[in-house]
This record gives C-alpha cells, sequence and structure tokens, in this order.
DNA sequence: AGGAAGCTGACAGCAGGCTGAACGTCGCGG
DNA sequence: CCGCGACGTTCAGCCTGCTGTCAGCTTCCT
C-alpha cells in the first residue's frame, strides 16, 4: 500500500516512516501542508496519515480541501489526547479514523493493517507498463520471460518511480527515498540502479531527463 | 456461516452477534464456557469467537480441549489490549486469529470474512505445491513420504505465505502475526522458522529476498 | 571540439540471512 | 508432584550476494 505521512516531528516522523517500510508498505513522509499538497495530487494513495499539529496551517483544512474535491483515500489523523474537539472535527471533517499521541508502533501498524484489509477483498491492481506486468501488494513484476527479481534498492526506486508516472523525479529525491538521512554527496548510486533496472526490465522502462533527473518511461 | 459467540459481557455480545447477523451468518451467542461446551458439542460450527476473560474459568483451556478433541474449527480469540501473554498463549493453544478490544465492528466482519473466504471452496480445500498437498482446513501437508507435521508457529508463518502465493511478506509482517507486537527487535525467530519449514518441506518451499522478505516458492 | 552529465562492467566489503546447538518453558502423563 | 518430551527462542559462526565505489566509456549540448 502506497502511505502519505504528514507529519513535521523528525524523530516520529521518521520512526513512523520506518515502521510502515517494515510492514512491507510504501511510504511517502512530507513534513508540511504545501509539500502534501503537491505529493497528494501526483500520486494515488491507499491512505494518508495527518498529523493535524502542522507549522503551516491546520491539517483540518487541508482533510477538509481532500474530501472537497471529491477524494475518497482513508485518512487516519494524529492527534494529542487532550485535543478532544479537533479530534471530533476532524472525524466530521471525513477522517476515518484517528490515533491519539503518543502511540505504540505496533498500534500503528494494527491501525493501517485494518485499512490493508479492508482493501484486500478487491483484486490487486495490476499495472501494465509496455510488456511489463508489476503488482505493487506483491511486490512482483513479471515479463514476456516471467517474473523478474528485483533487489530492494531497485525495488524501491522503481516504486518511487511507478508512484508519480510521467513526473521527473530528480536523482536528490531518489536518494532520499533510499536512505533516511541525505548526506550522501559525490556518488553515482541512483545511475547505477537506474542501469540495473533497465537491465532487468528493459531500456525504455526509464528515461533520462538530462540535467533534472529520472521519468517512468511510456510503452 | 454458523458462528459460536462465547462472550460475557451483555453489550459487547449483543453488538456482535447483531453484527454477525448483520453479515448474513447464524450467530449463536453463549456467556459462558459451560454453555459454550454444550453448544460445541451438539453443533458443527464454521467459526468460533472466544472471549479470553471469563467468569467460569479461562477460556484457554476451552481452546485447549477443543484442540485436544481434535477439532479443527476455526478459533479467534478476543482478548485485551494489554494482554500480550495471554495472546500468545491463545495463538500456542491453536487459535487461527485474535482481535484486540475495543474492537471495530466492521474489523471484526473483515476477520469473519477471512475465514468464510478461506473456507469458502468447500469441502476440503486442497493446495497443491511442487509435491505437496496442503489442507487448509486440517492444518495438514502431506509429502512423499507421507504426512508431515508442522507445529503451531511453523505452520502459523507457512500459512500466511500460502495465503498469499507470489507476494513477497517481509519479516515483520509475518512477526507481527506470531505475536502482534513487533517491539522485537534483534530476534532471528523467523529465519529460524524459515529454517525448519525448508527443513521440513524442501528448501524451495519459500524463497528468500533479500532485504525484503520472503515468498512461497514456485514448484 | 570540448566539457558536463550519464552509463555500465568489475569488484571488494559487509549486512543480512542460514543453521546447528543449547537453553528455557509449558503441558501432559505417570 | 515430578520427569519427559515437544516446542519456542537465543546465540554464534558461517556464507551469500547485494551494495556502493571506481574507472573508463558514451551521449548530449553548446
Amino acid at each position: 500500500m502506497r502511505i502519505l505521512l504528514i507529519e513535521d516531528d523528525q524523530g516520529l516522523g521518521s520512526a513512523v516512516r520506518d515502521q510502515i517500510a517494515a510492514d512491507g508498505h510504501s511510504p511517502d513522509w512530507v513534513q508540511t501542508l504545501a509539500e502534501a499538497g503537491d505529493a497528494e495530487r501526483t500520486t494515488a494513495y491507499d491512505l494518508i496519515l495527518l498529523d493535524l499539529m502542522l507549522p503551516d496551517g491546520a491539517g483540518l483544512g487541508f482533510l477538509r480541501g481532500l474530501r472537497a474535491r471529491g477524494s475518497v483515500t482513508p485518512v487516519i489523523i494524529l492527534t494529542a489526547r487532550d485535543r478532544i474537539t479537533e479530534r471530533i472535527e476532524g472525524l466530521n471533517a471525513g477522517a476515518d479514523d484517528y490515533i491519539v499521541k503518543p502511540f505504540d508502533l505496533a498500534e500503528l501498524s494494527a491501525r493501517i493493517g485494518a485499512v490493508a484489509r479492508r482493501y484486500a477483498g478487491n483484486p490487486n491492481p495490476l499495472i501494465e507498463l509496455g510488456d511489463l506486468s508489476i503488482d505493487l501488494a506483491d511486490r512482483a513484476v513479471t515479463g514476456p520471460q516471467g517474473r523478474i527479481d528485483l533487489s530492494a534498492r531497485e525495488w524501491a526506486i522503481f516504486d518511487a518511480l511507478l508512484a508519480r508516472p510521467g513526473a521527473i523525479l530528480s536523482k536528490a529525491q531518489l536518494e532520499e527515498r533510499l536512505y533516511s538521512f541525505n548526506a550522501e554527496v559525490e556518488s553515482n548510486t541512483i545511475e547505477v540502479y537506474v542501469s540495473r533496472l533497465r537491465k532487468k526490465l528493459g531500456a525504455a522502462v526509464i528515461e533520462t531527463v538530462r540535467g533534472m533527473g529520472y521519468r517512468l518511461g511510456q510503452p
């Protein structure tokens, strides 16, 4: 499942992101509502985790805007224990569930799992890309010759590109996806993995936009 | 599906009963273990919902007795959030799944639906995997040399993989299946069980996807 | 043509995974 | 009540193959 995490706190944010990843989902972590808006508009998320206390405005407005645009993406709000009014307003604004901070990570997993199970009945959406067939939930890529195995890093990059078809992702953005800390300087790791992906999946799968980054190829 | 609900609390019991009925199943609600024993012996249930906190003795004993008599009826246990030990003992005693109280009724429906779906392929859903033949209802695996016995934990992991053929399940996901709390750091329990399963069932049964998790092998 | 950006084959190091063995625990039968 | 056996868990040492770096090459733009 693709999950958007909107949380400004560094420690909590990274912990939650890691937990989501460990559960086999694909987290995108943003720290402001501005970024959240961008991410939400360009990517089809299966679930949004929204902290209601953010620096650049109330998360409630974001949630209302989302619902006003007709989005039905499940939203779980994160709220402090003493903010009961906020919680109720959140549910009224269209949140599906809430978690009170501080919360246990296992608790979070359970709630996310509940959402995942709700989707479990539906058939897995298969993404078709040229002669490739990708199952996000299963993390499986199938080509004309059968299944293609990707390593963890390869999948992370491919998954990031799949999330925003047509969008250009910079090397820095992709790097951020691979490493929690973006201290990576002077390394061509991303290029290496793009190269490996092309070798496995076909050269057309990933397009290079010189000076800008990479983009999913059009089949 | 005929469902036996063992729950002493009036409010919760009736709510759950109504929910089950609303889902199109047939609930029998009893409030004591004595009644439960009578009901279970006289009726063939497809599923048992068992609260572990009951007035006339621990529900665990009931569950053990049930399994000792050779019953393979699926059992979902209801347990309080802080009773982790109890939950683990429940799974050890042969429970198929657990739900943490307080729970959402939709969550309950989802779990029941999962069980229903699992046993939908009546009478005996036999899964073929290479030269293995797996009977989900009986928890029995048969190989070329005859029946292979799996312990509770071994089965739990194998079952989780069987439920999603081709999908990659992370260690965290499998761990969650065993304990429900993933505060587990620094433990290679999953690896050990995978190792044992491979020894019993053949190395090809479970594939390792380095850095991501495990996947059912393709025969 | 020249430089910058990107590509890719090779390779060493190491994190992650495997597994035999030992230990603790629990339920059951005597 | 006690011992036995099965099961679950931890530990340590080994092994595998992913990962990241480098160097030399190609491609693209001015």
